[in-house]
DNA sequence: GTCTATACTAAGATAGAC
DNA sequence: GTCTATCTTAGTATAGAC
């Protein structure tokens, strides 16, 4: 039953998406060539387009798989409830979860640019609607008295940028494990939204 | 006394400069040709070697420039004396100033790693030496029993990263003046070193 | 499914005329 | 100080053998 050939294709094709992440991460989408990345997967250049049409599928099939899949992941661990809950939780888990993927997270900040319009829209929404998840906790927080903020999209932006901070700094072999580092960006952030430290 | 031919030397470097900034900026310093740059200027590609070793020394150049006129403009409008005041200053001295050169510092940021290892080095003290301001202010203001936060060093980092937020989303035709964002940063800044609004 | 070979284009940099 | 011309290298992508 099913194909006669074996055939190595549904090996070869996780490693070369793996090789352009490591490889764009590591150099940049235009300073990596197409022949650099079937030399880490040990095919020839011609190989590849077996696997993606171009080269920018390879970026685009990254940053969308990316970005959907931060998007399922909180999905699964909103608890729901009232936004001191969910804050807390939302904190908790993306920090650890964007440690988890240094090199796409990289990849997604740097190489926007490097997308086709089509392509950059698609990556624009889907990150749109992760920030928006975050907006409606603090929307929340606001309806329920909780929080005393200026403005939702702007405090939206300002913590975002604050918790994508923490995958440029932290280091394993640090000073903080990555359960301390949240514990206290836990903290800054209930404090940056208007809420004292123990509620 | 001096040069007889004129030139437009002194007219042209400056246009060199201006259309790598400007070009690496919008594309990446590894999609942008000497070429592309060189057209910009309205000279031809060998013309940039009078002005520039290489293709890196223009990348060099720009993000050295950048980092000193950081350091040397906060040094002027620091403002000295108690952490509260100057904490204050930093973020009013930051955001306005980093608004005003949104491609030197896209550039400082996407490409740290197209420098060459020794170039890379010479920015990279820079940038910490300038995290080292913000640092001693918050250090001052734990010694001087004002603040309440776990890590100076950490909070350091977040407060940077929350700053340079604005740059990415910003907009002149926003709902608020930049004044007005300086002013709810402030706040939100004060609030996660542990301080209250209206100290 | 992968290889070799290659078409085509463009890159960075230099030499030498003006 | 700038131009034209060119050397050398390397890029993406495709065709066709195996």
């Amino acid at each position: 039953m099913a194909r006669k050939s074996g055939s190595s294709a549904e090996k070869t094709r996780p490693l070369v998406q793996a090789a352009a992440k490591r490889l764009f991460a590591r150099h940049g989408y235009a300073a990596v060539s197409m022949r650099q990345i079937a030399a880490e997967v040990g095919v020839q250049a011609g190989a590849l387009y077996l696997y993606t049409p171009d080269k920018q599928g390879l970026l685009f099939g990254l940053l969308n798989t990316h970005m959907e899949e931060v998007l399922a992941a909180w999905a699964v661990v909103d608890p729901g409830g009232n936004a001191g809950t969910r804050l807390q939780a939302f904190v908790e888990f993306h920090i650890p979860h964007h440690l988890e993927r240094l090199e796409a997270v990289f990849i997604s900040y740097m190489e926007l640019r490097n997308l086709t319009p089509e392509n950059f829209a698609t990556i624009e929404a889907l990150r749109r609607s992760y920030e928006n998840r975050l907006e409606d906790i603090l929307k929340a927080g606001v309806s329920e008295g909780r929080y005393r903020l200026e403005d939702t999209k702007l405090t939206t932006m300002a913590i975002i940028a604050m918790l994508n901070g923490v995958n440029t700094w932290y280091k394993e072999s640090g000073r903080f494990s990555r359960e301390q580092v949240v514990e206290i960006y836990v903290d800054m952030v209930k404090r940056a939204v208007g809420v004292s430290a123990r509620e």
